[in-house]
DNA sequence: CTTCCACAGGAATAGGGGGTCC
DNA sequence: GGACCCCCTATTCCTGTGGAAG
């Protein structure tokens, strides 16, 4: 029991030393809010000034925050909304602010469960009505006078994914005011999806459009100017060399200046310096960040996979690069009778490879054959080995190997 | 130019998970 | 307990379709 510990002592040792790299590990997260937003004022003033009635006690505009991924829309939205938090607060009156994110809820019914539960509302995760959860937010803010503002991210995916139009959670919302008769509940709008606006009902946009702020994507100088701002505050004076934070803003910068893949990859690249003693971040570990990232984030989504989609994305890589979707539905079937498993229709399967491309672990595009049919032409992005492993450590998708 | 393949992907339905309220 | 409701998976049935073969 003693002995056990020899191993992790030296690890302890270096953590309790505080023999790091890092000062303030916080400030490379993700969610971190800091001090101040380069680049952003235009955007930073024009949401200041569109929820400024709030300090009147008035509603403020619906507002939509168009950008890229890592553009700075949701830590903008949250610090404006934080200063103003400090304000009211200053003068004895309070906002709720209320977070959620449409894609990670994954439904109509559990955006507005977030918005309950920020209300520090009890709200059972399922089995409500939607009118019903929206009446019994409408009654917490009437009866306690709240000024609400209900921060959506990534909202497209709930006008994409909208089944039944009719009782739109999101038209209620827009209208709330026709509900409440005391405070009230505005609504920013998050999208990374520039068209999206054509998805959504008219009416919603209507009101939901009132305003809307265009977050442009940072150029990879503005990337270099953000990471030195972070390294400021996270790691130890002189440990990372300009030439790692020219790395880090260039592999960001090459698809659409993505301040939070930036932002990653320092972090993972620290972290990895750290492991290996070195006593500065240099570039070869961007490098590494960089592969890490990836492998973990597809390592964890095969992990995550329900047993079809495992088998069937064992089908996909078993197959050559262009195997269509019968080809893979055969090779399925094959491998579900290897490990006695009932396999599901090919319907089913079709909309499966369809997630599995969403996930962005293979790809399945649609294309035409002529006389050979309409079919979707798929292929692995995951290499073999990877999934091998994930297989190995998994005792149920180990037999299908 | 027309045909006709091999599916895509929508709609209706069911069932099993969860819940509320009366 | 029964009448509702939501969410997810999965099935069955269905109509739609781009373009090479003919």
């Amino acid at each position: 029991m003693q002995k056990q510990s020899d191993p992790l002592d030296s690890i302890f040792n270096k953590a309790l030393s505080g023999d790091s790299l890092f000062t303030n590990r916080q400030a490379l997260r993700t969610d971190f809010i800091p001090e101040n937003l380069p680049y952003r004022d235009e955007q930073i003033t024009s949401i200041g000034q569109i929820l400024s009635p709030i300090l009147q006690d008035s509603k403020p505009s619906n507002l939509l925050l168009y950008g890229k991924t890592g553009s700075g829309k949701t830590v903008v939205a949250k610090y404006v909304l934080k200063k103003f938090d400090e304000t009211t607060r200053k003068h004895s009156k309070s906002i709720s602010v209320a977070y959620s994110n449409a894609r990670l809820a994954g439904s109509e019914y559990r955006v507005l469960v977030d918005l309950a539960h920020s209300l520090s509302m009890e709200m059972p995760f399922t089995g409500l009505p939607i009118s019903e959860v929206l009446q019994r937010i409408y009654n917490n803010i009437s009866e306690n006078n709240l000024k609400v503002i209900f921060i959506i991210d990534e909202i497209d995916y709930l006008a994409k994914h909208a089944k039944s139009s009719n009782d739109d959670m999101l038209y209620s919302l827009t209208r709330s005011s026709e509900h409440l008769k005391n405070g009230f509940i505005s609504i920013i709008g998050i999208s990374n999806d520039l068209h999206f606006k054509n998805f959504l009902d008219p009416r919603v946009l209507s009101s939901m459009n009132e305003e809307e702020i265009l977050f442009p994507p940072y150029t990879v100088n503005q990337l270099s100017d953000i990471l030195n701002k972070r390294i400021e505050s996270a790691f130890k004076t002189k440990s990372v060399p300009s030439g790692t934070i020219n790395l880090c803003a260039a592999l960001a910068g090459s698809e659409h200046g993505d301040a939070r893949r930036a932002i990653e990859l320092l972090r993972v690249a620290g972290e990895l310096a750290e492991r290996s003693d070195e006593k500065s971040v240099v570039e070869k570990y961007v490098k590494d960040a960089s592969q890490k990232i990836d492998k973990d984030r597809i390592y964890q989504a095969i992990k995550t996979l329900p047993i079809h989609e495992k088998a069937v994305l064992l089908a996909v890589d078993n197959n050559n690069d262009n195997s269509t979707t019968g080809d893979v539905y055969n090779k399925y079937q094959t491998l579900c009778k290897k490990i006695s498993l009932d396999p599901l229709t090919q319907r089913r399967i079709s909309g499966l490879l369809s997630e599995l491309d969403t996930q962005g672990l293979i790809n399945a595009s649609i294309i035409n054959k002529g006389r050979h049919g309409r079919t979707k032409k798929i292929s692995s992005l995951v290499p073999n080995e990877t999934i091998v492993k994930v297989f190995n450590d998994d005792p149920a998708a180990n037999l299908l190997l």
